[in-house]
DNA sequence: CGGTAAATTGATCTCCATCAAAGATAGTGG
DNA sequence: CCACTATCTTTGATGGAGATCAATTTACCG
């Protein structure tokens, strides 16, 4: 995402995410997007879409509700990002990794990181150095066991507690 | 916007804008909003303007369109929140709050802040005090003109130049 | 006019950014 | 196969922006 110069990483998409949701209503895409991996892609025509959802009750709902969950993880990410020091919201961040590996069959301890510390960084807010200093600490307590990419959680319930210690802001 | 005890202004809503755009697509809320000044709402049935959409392409088109824009918005907010400083913060913000009053017709200088410093910190992902110290330098620099709730945009450009002066996160 | 909520301003502390350097990893070519 | 280089990562030391604590001052409303 780039707007004037300054640039962050908006989002990580996994197989069977839609991305680009920017652009939907005929604009131009403010964000680009970098395959991290080797990775297939199957572009959608906006206008067949459009077409089809007019003749398909249930897909324009799905549609819809696909838009509106977009709406409301942008909406926890300025929670995160207005609110939260920096561990919340690794864990924050290693939480929602860990459910959507989950979700799609694999692992939800066992994570590979497909993105650089810097990538997360910009993505939470944060300088890198700032990411893997947390990592570091998060390893020290039990947490994570982190070896460069491969992460793997031992903690579930103690990175939960990190990312839900409230500050009332 | 609240979700597990934390909770964020997630936006400033004016006369002829649309919210409750979470929640498209059959699911709850997450939001709730506040009127912070005598208010007309006009409730728009979700499943009938659905269903009109998909008799008029041109208002499906509308639809998509101001969905899309939220997104779009919130990501600029999350860049925002990312990597601003606290007056660059508050000069996109009255930046912004001053084309919306254009758009409506009222003066694009004079503004009057519906909301308490603590409204805007919390929107901005800052204290009070940061708010209100900003708007104090602000004003020292004679870029703007503060009185409580009253507030004159001296020096527009001065304004745009803090907002976009770039940190290349 | 008195009481309450909001705003300003000051002093101090904390967390993270920044600067800097060393260690690990993978990819390249001899 | 191994040295070689570039990139990524870790870790340390320092500084600064903003949070926090606290005390006035100002505005608002019954």
């Amino acid at each position: 995402l780039h707007e004037d110069g300054r640039e962050q990483v908006a989002g990580f998409h996994m197989a069977g995410d839609l991305l680009g949701l920017d652009a939907i209503g005929g604009g131009h895409h403010v964000c680009d997007a970098v395959a991290l991996d080797d990775s297939e892609v199957c572009e959608i025509p906006l206008d067949a879409l459009e077409q089809l959802s007019r003749e398909i009750p249930s897909l324009q709902l799905h549609f819809h509700r696909i838009l509106s969950r977009e709406i409301v993880r942008d909406h926890g990410m300025m929670l995160l990002l207005g609110s939260m020091r920096a561990d919340e919201r690794l864990a924050v961040f290693l939480l929602n990794l860990s459910q959507r590996h989950a979700a799609r069959g694999y692992s939800p301890v066992e994570l590979l990181l497909r993105m650089t510390r810097a990538d997360i960084g910009s993505y939470l807010g944060l300088k890198l150095e700032t990411v893997s200093r947390a990592l570091s600490r998060m390893q020290a307590l039990d947490l994570i066991e982190v070896r460069n990419r491969h992460l793997r959680i031992i903690d579930m319930d103690g990175l939960k507690s990190i990312a839900s210690r409230c500050a009332a802001t």
